[in-house]
DNA sequence: TCGCAAGAATGAAACGATTCATAATCGGAG
DNA sequence: CTCCGATTATGAATCGTTTCATTCTTGCGA
């Protein structure tokens, strides 16, 4: 059913290898053979096949992409900030979703690697790249996205989550809060761990305010109702006056478990700073403050660090985005409406 | 650098097919054998070569899957039900957002084809759906998802969208609302058509409620706020006093809008269905009354449908799963708060 | 008219896994 | 000790595209 080159050099006329040309170089091509060839695949309803194309070539056009998770929209933006940048250079980005589970990812790279990906862009769940090393030694380049490289062997496209995890409870403090918990986790994630640390380095100045971190198994909706729920379940005096989340999806669950105590209010009783600022932190039940990462923007700088790697052997490259806190109604209340103070505010 | 089953061979002194079978049938090898050839694919860190093996087998394991876009989280969820329910059956599936366009939706479908993939499902932008026929003509099973089909020629999986577009509308009715918009578009949109009928179907029967239809351009929160605006621009006495959006990135858009006008109130002012149902709808800020669909079952059936299509050469199968209004705040304001009566309540 | 350079077209070889008809090997029955 | 069937292993052929060293055409100047 399907038609080759072949087919269509007999239906033309021609040899296989002008078919080929007529696909790859018609400027090598007269013009009346290009017209009849173009008829004879028209006529024939030829489509090239993709995988003998990459067998000769050795490598695919495809990008793999591998996120924590495909239905945060953190990284359902990014992978579409690579997707668009990715468009015109003729590749394809191939995502998958480790669900924050090393197997998985594990299958993904096989996946991937089975594929001949021509590159690889990973939000890894653990920290050790042994094996992104040795992808990247047989020829595959690879950035990590989300996620800075500590010894800068990898070029890598990162927020600085120190900073972000710093500025969320400063902010937090600022307002006087003095119990904080830090929700999020597992810790094995870099992305936690180095929020978590900025939370630490925050309270370390302040003698007067606690941090308590709270263990997740995974950064989504429901264990974040879960967690709330557990809060909520400790007597009004014990529990923390607010509450950093490793990521928005966790802190819109707390927002869910805290609603079902109605007499317990956001921000007066507890206040909340989530992450990453999806677009529906800001239409949340209650507004969310939370610090902004340009997710879009990172997945096409990734891309263009991916193509530059691919390039020539380049030294990596480390470009760190700022992260910014954008303040609400979780964390200021009323006066969340009124002007910002420096900081940008958003309702 | 990367190794072929041919140097996998020679390490493990055996022949090509040796290597094959110890992949493909190893019960057809004896044990000393396979031990050998695993042992040399361990040393040689040999990982077989996809674009040869679908070369050979004629069609990829890849599903393709294109959706109308790839950040509504519906569809994400959808994508992550057919996902799961493919990894056992060692297939992938590869995922494009159209966005809403006729063009991108062909060069998707462009990809697909020259990748050869198994399957195929998709919610297609316009309603001609002429080249899917031919695509099945020439072996590539197809699905439709989301969308029924019309004519009954292809296997789909899709929701009553009628009835979603009626049970929405007649709530408004029950609540009392007498001015109705209906906000989406395009219209060349199935699943927006028919939803947009579904209302008309329930206004039809009330001589004294209206039917105003404001056309999008896209299913997005901006175009949701884009529409939002527009209706706060109109006299108060002017203004709908409902409005039914055609999903729930819209009506959140919308929401984003009328906050801008703090005199207005939602659902006393105007009440709000969207649709969807997605995990945000209940979080939001003012939490949203919606139809949901069963998006992650939906995924599931289709791969299911796919598969049986693939099998033999079955009949088109049609799936209809029935849509479910789950009322919220943005129609029922604090009674939502209140048992249910008979219709499904969360809050 | 001949020779020649530039332009166009050719077709065999190569990419790497799988298949399958054929060959080798083995163990046990006679 | 042979022979036979069953179990294993072999390797050439194949999938469809691209590449590239060759060959074939042209048109034009000498």
């Amino acid at each position: 059913m399907a038609s080759s080159v072949r087919d269509v050099a007999r239906e033309a006329g021609v040899s296989v290898g002008t078919v080929s040309n007529v696909l790859n170089r018609p400027e090598k091509v007269s013009p009346s053979t290009i017209e009849r060839v173009t008829a004879a695949i028209e006529r024939l309803g030829f489509v090239r096949n993709d995988a003998a194309r990459q067998l000769r070539a050795g490598r695919s056009r495809t990008i793999g992409l591998v996120v924590l998770d495909t239905r945060n929209p953190f990284f359902t933006d990014l992978a579409h900030g690579a997707q668009a940048r990715t468009l015109d250079a003729g590749f394809t980005v191939l995502l998958g979703g480790s669900d924050e589970s090393s197997e998985r990812e594990a299958a993904l790279l096989d996946l991937f690697e089975e594929h001949r990906v021509a590159g690889l862009l990973i939000s890894p769940v653990r920290t050790d790249l042994s094996r992104l090393r040795r992808l990247r030694e047989a020829g595959t380049p690879v950035v990590l996205v989300d996620r800075g490289s500590s010894d800068l062997s990898f070029s890598s496209v990162s927020v600085d989550d120190v900073e972000g995890g710093r500025v969320a409870v400063q902010h937090l403090i600022d307002i006087g809060r003095k119990r904080i918990a830090f929700i999020g986790g597992p810790l094995s994630i870099e992305q936690v761990a180095q929020r978590f640390k900025g939370a630490q380095t925050a309270t370390a100045a302040h003698a007067d305010v606690a941090l308590v971190a709270h263990s997740t198994n995974a950064l989504t909706v429901s264990e974040g109702r879960r967690i709330g729920e557990q809060i909520l379940a400790v007597p009004a005096g014990d529990r923390p006056d607010a509450i950093f989340a490793a990521n928005d999806l966790l802190a819109l669950g707390v927002i869910q478990a805290l609603a079902l105590n109605r007499s317990l209010r956001i921000p007066d009783d507890i206040a909340l700073v989530g992450y990453d600022d999806i677009d529906f932190a800001s239409a949340a039940a209650v507004p969310l403050t939370s610090v902004r990462q340009p997710a879009t923007e990172i997945g096409a700088t990734a891309i263009e660090l991916l193509m530059r790697e691919a390039g020539g052997d380049h030294a990596p490259e480390q470009v760190v985005f700022q992260p910014q806190l954008i303040t609400r109604f979780s964390t200021l209340g009323q006066s969340a409406h009124e002007a910002s103070r420096g900081q940008p505010t958003e309702v």
